[in-house]
DNA sequence: TTAGTTTTTGAATGCTTATTCAAGATATGA
DNA sequence: TCATATCTTGAATAAGCATTCAAAAACTAA
């Protein structure tokens, strides 16, 4: 009889949340094709078998990566909004939050949610169901966020906060992708003014 | 003696911007890193050896897709534009075309430039240098058309041509990313709409 | 046609890759 | 302390990769 219910197992050695950071650092270095498992390894300190025991394989542990991700921005932006009363005051900030991740050119500082978007979104259904319902929860975060705006009367225009929800997105995806050529910071500064401008319109 | 000077030399047999669309499209698929040699001589039905007298390595031929690629969406911009004599229906139109670039999920029709910007502009510095002119030529191109534009008074505010072509292709870029979760219809003929209201004003 | 030169061809090369697996190490429970 | 189950280790595996090169084909010039 191999298999044994209510024994306790001998637990894996290694920290999960801290394999899965240093694996989403490697990731967005090199995005996920140039990142060997050799990079993995170097990475995360952890052997080939036990990525694979862990992971399943190399994708398994860049999804696995994502959603650590996603779960560590996500409280990022509940703290970095609990310390504003005024909504407003909390949007400029995340929107001057980042630009200066562009502006650093900190290869770890960009979204790994983006990069992963653009390299895999295409090709792998799974991991695209994955990003979907991650950029789903990022609308609903800041849709909350603009509707929290409008009850305090800082919103001009009569757009939905749904709407001003899915522009800033846009906005801030292509902020991070112009960053490639242009991470000048007195530019990146006014773009990001001026999107915080047109949103609350 | 090897060398001939005054003779003519058996010219190649392929047509190079036939190749080079060729390598675009197997590239926009795939991406760089994952189309390999052999999928580059299916696409463009050249031999290895062929490809790397034409362009040296794999790399030489993606620079090369770049160039050609940035060429064909010049020379495509400037038709769109020149069959408006309204700057800002023709600004209307050209975003139009992105949108329905877009919804169609067409990987054929996505941006090489953007795409190449994602995956390598980080990691080698001739392709960037490459890309940041392409993305000057792209601006300088849109800047002339918000000077069109105000000439024939139609822009709204006061801020300068420049900046609103910066804020475009940031839209743009966003746009093109934010597709890759959310190609549907309604919604991109909205954020389109809401780009040029903004960009215009 | 023929000689000379260039392109084309595609098999061979050597390297890197993701993945596996069996042996060794270690914790657990009695 | 011992027996057992689990985790760790890292060398082995097989497939895939970019690149090379020498032979074959084909164009040019005479």
């Amino acid at each position: 009889m191999p298999e044994q219910e209510n024994n306790e197992m001998r637990s894996a050695e290694f920290d999960r949340e801290q394999v899965l950071r240093a694996a989403m650092t490697a990731f967005m270095e090199k995005g996920y094709a140039k990142t060997s498992m050799q990079d993995l390894k170097a990475a995360t300190g952890l052997h080939p078998g036990s990525i694979y025991c862990a992971f399943q394989n190399k994708r398994g542990l860049l999804l696995a990566a994502l959603e650590q991700y996603n779960r560590d921005r996500g409280d990022e932006l509940q703290a970095l909004f609990s310390q504003f009363s005024s909504a407003r005051a909390g949007l400029a900030a995340y929107l001057t939050h980042v630009v200066d991740e562009c502006v650093s050119c900190d290869p770890q500082k960009l979204c790994l949610t983006q990069k992963a978007l653009n390299e895999l979104a295409e090709q792998d259904t799974e991991a695209q169901a994955i990003l979907s319902e991650q950029c789903a929860m990022w609308r609903n975060a800041l849709c909350a966020v603009f509707e929290r705006i409008a009850d305090q009367g800082e919103l001009t225009g009569a757009r939905t906060p749904l709407d001003r929800a899915r522009s800033l997105i846009v906005s801030i995806y292509g902020l991070r992708t112009f960053a490639h050529t242009h991470p000048e910071p007195q530019i990146m500064r006014d773009l990001g003014a001026q999107i915080l401008k047109d949103v609350c319109q």
